[in-house]
RNA sequence: GCGCCUGUAGCUCAGUCGGAUAGAGCAUGGGAUUUCUAAUCCCAGGGUCGCAGGUUCGAUCCCUGCCAGGCGCGCCA
């Protein structure tokens, strides 16, 4: 169905053109956007100050021959003029409840499927393999899974792929650090802490060392080369990685359609040179097999390595072949941190050249460092993301055991593990991806304010409400009964409601979740300050069940827009 | 040196194609619970939007310069 927004923004335009039949109005900003301040009312339209130069007459003039065209369907009671041209629209209550009703009735909640028919590879997460996940790793993870459940839910078919590094550079430190430095009795209890712990030690030997790490390099050429030793060692670190990894996303709740590596693609590489080389498109170089880049005004892009090796750009290249021969996708979105822009300008510059028409798309987040330096697993101040997600359990649990002492302990474990693991996800997602993000204890387990314990808790809340109402009053069917927004906190909580599908759509379209989440935190203010103000259960019949009818479609898109963020919603806390 | 990004309340951050009196959370001060879950709600204080110019009816937003910080710039990913 259409969204409220795009309703209004019809109506305008139709006023606009109706007013102004001759005059060319395309490009200029008409649509309805919501009132900055409810005291001008609901939606407004800056539309008149734009078109005063174009139509050449003063935008208050516009704005008036504009208000008197706005279709007459009974959506908007009122239209204002005001300061030096705002059109403010204030909605009837009657039609604002029966939009919510038609919302409430549909399956989607009102959301619009642009999406329908597309398909796209989202390529997210992707660590190295044969290193623990520390808490830099989830901005990628949580922020393209979220992206995956919010293209999903405007009607794409998102396949997720999880890009592991897990052919690159590191083995060859590895298998050295391995035959060297292995504690075996570690290796057997922990054996990706152990993995990593002989990484830090050959990375540490190889800076100090230009023999260790010639030899390191000489091992990753024979592991890529084939080499039956070091590929059975190679075997051995990717089997306990990906068991590891695996628990990781389950305590999470990501998982990926496909999870293809590096590795996957490392027998189509020489066909990948011969083919860019046939299309004249790379040169020796220094050794090296090189694509110049100069007309694009970027640097050149190594696709072979002087020792015969490939690199990141070589896979990243084969990997963007096969994905669109085998799928067809109408786009592929990379979610990796800043530092990767000019990799990605460069990578999407070659794949262009080679013939790649998909549109290609780097989402970058900004880095995540500690309040006094980067993060790093060599300089071993990374804090593993079990640790986080641990304290962050623990924390939910000491509230859901205050806040619920009655509930059984297994269900409180199960609340706490959706609460804890909540809130370290919100406080990623609810940050615009594209700011830098300071590491503090204290925001990622943030449980109260702008978090995801707070939506929770406003969820659990409603959740209650119905309940309570089907014990109190058995048979009496609130959905029968229309939507009766009576009281400014109602009102309020039903705009917000509203604009929820546009929302979804909004942060679909600038790849950012954390639109999705302020809109989401907007909404739970509003409901708060509803259920904190306006009696619900002791109002009188029939005007209770407007009300519980209202908190049920705040329940159901609540639960919805976190599950769009990877977040669960328990029914008690 | 070149390129990308950032600079908004004490702290952490929003700020919707340029729009009305720049907003939240935390922290601080005050108030609300015989009532539907107080992880809540209501109220208050707190700002030269890094600095200086420019464009515009209107700039936190666009342009230029400067200052401060982060990241990147052929064989890492």
């Amino acid at each position: 169905m259409q969204t409220l927004k795009e309703i209004l923004s019809a109506h305008l335009r139709a006023a606009f053109q109706a007013a102004f039949p001759g005059a060319d109005l395309s490009g200029l900003p008409l649509d309805a956007l919501p009132a900055g301040d409810e005291a001008f009312g609901d939606y407004q339209c800056n539309g008149a100050m734009a078109a005063a130069k174009v139509l050449r007459l003063p935008p208050r003039k516009i704005a008036e021959q504009v208000a008197a065209r706005i279709p007459a369907d009974g959506l908007s009671a009122r239209a204002e003029i005001a300061g030096p041209g705002f059109i403010n629209l204030t909605l009837s209550e009657s039609a604002l409840a029966r939009h919510l009703e038609a919302m409430q009735a549909d399956p989607l909640l009102g959301i619009p499927q642009p999406g329908a028919g597309q398909t796209l590879i989202l390529d997210y997460s992707s660590p190295n393999v044969a290193k623990p996940m520390h808490v830099a790793h989830i901005r990628s993870t949580v922020i393209g899974d979220a992206l995956k459940r919010i293209h999903r839910a405007l009607g794409c078919t998102v396949i997720s792929d999880n890009h592991l590094g897990d052919w690159g550079t590191q083995f060859g430190k590895l298998i050295m650090g391995y035959r060297h430095f292995l504690d075996p009795a570690q290796f057997a209890a922990a054996p990706v802490h152990e993995l990593e712990r002989i990484y830090v030690l050959s990375s540490q030997k190889a800076e100090a060392d230009p023999a260790w790490e010639d030899q390191c390099r000489a091992e990753l050429v024979k592991l890529q080369a084939g080499d039956s030793e070091n590929r059975a060692l190679w075997r051995k670190f990717m089997e306990v990685s990906l068991a590891d990894l695996a628990r990781i996303y389950g305590r999470l709740g990501v998982s990926f359609e496909l999870t293809r590596g590096e590795s996957y693609y490392h027998d189509a590489l020489p066909a990948l040179i011969e083919k860019l080389q046939a299309l004249g498109l790379v040169r020796e170089s220094e050794g090296a097999l090189v694509a110049f880049l100069d007309d694009e005004k970027l640097p050149p892009c190594i696709v072979r390595k002087s020792d015969g090796g490939y690199n990141y750009a070589t896979t990243d290249l084969a990997t963007v072949f096969s994905r669109v021969e085998e799928f067809r996708p109408d786009a592929i979105i990379y979610v990796t941190d800043e530092r990767q822009q000019l990799h990605f300008r460069q990578f999407f510059a070659v794949a262009q050249k080679a013939g790649v028409r998909t549109p290609l798309r780097h989402v970058w987040f900004g880095l995540m460092r500690l309040p006094d330096g980067l993060l790093s697993t060599r300089m071993g101040n990374a804090i593993k993301l079990d640790l986080l997600l641990d304290e962050a359990e623990k924390r939910a649990l000491e509230i859901v055991k205050t806040a619920s002492p009655d509930m059984p302990a297994s269900q409180q474990q199960a609340v706490a593990r959706a609460v804890g693991i909540g809130a370290v996800k919100y406080a990623d997602l609810s940050q615009n991806p594209q700011s830098a993000v300071t590491f503090t204890w204290e925001k990622a387990l943030a449980m109260d304010g702008n978090s995801a314990p707070y939506l929770q808790y406003a969820h659990a809340r409603i959740a209650s409400v119905i309940d309570k109402h089907a014990e109190r009053f058995p048979g009496i069917d609130f959905m029968r009964v229309p939507l009766d927004l009576d009281t400014p906190q109602a009102r309020r909580l039903a705009l917000r409601l509203a604009r929820y599908p546009d929302a979804v759509r909004d942060a679909a379209e600038q790849e950012k979740p954390s639109l999705l989440a302020d809109a989401l935190y907007d909404l739970s203010q509003a409901y708060s300050s509803f259920y904190q103000n306006v009696p619900f259960l002791k109002a009188d019949a029939g005007l209770r069940e407007s009300r519980v009818r209202l908190c049920d479609l705040a329940a159901k898109v609540l639960r919805h827009g976190l599950d769009l963020l990877g977040i669960e919603t328990p029914e008690r806390i």
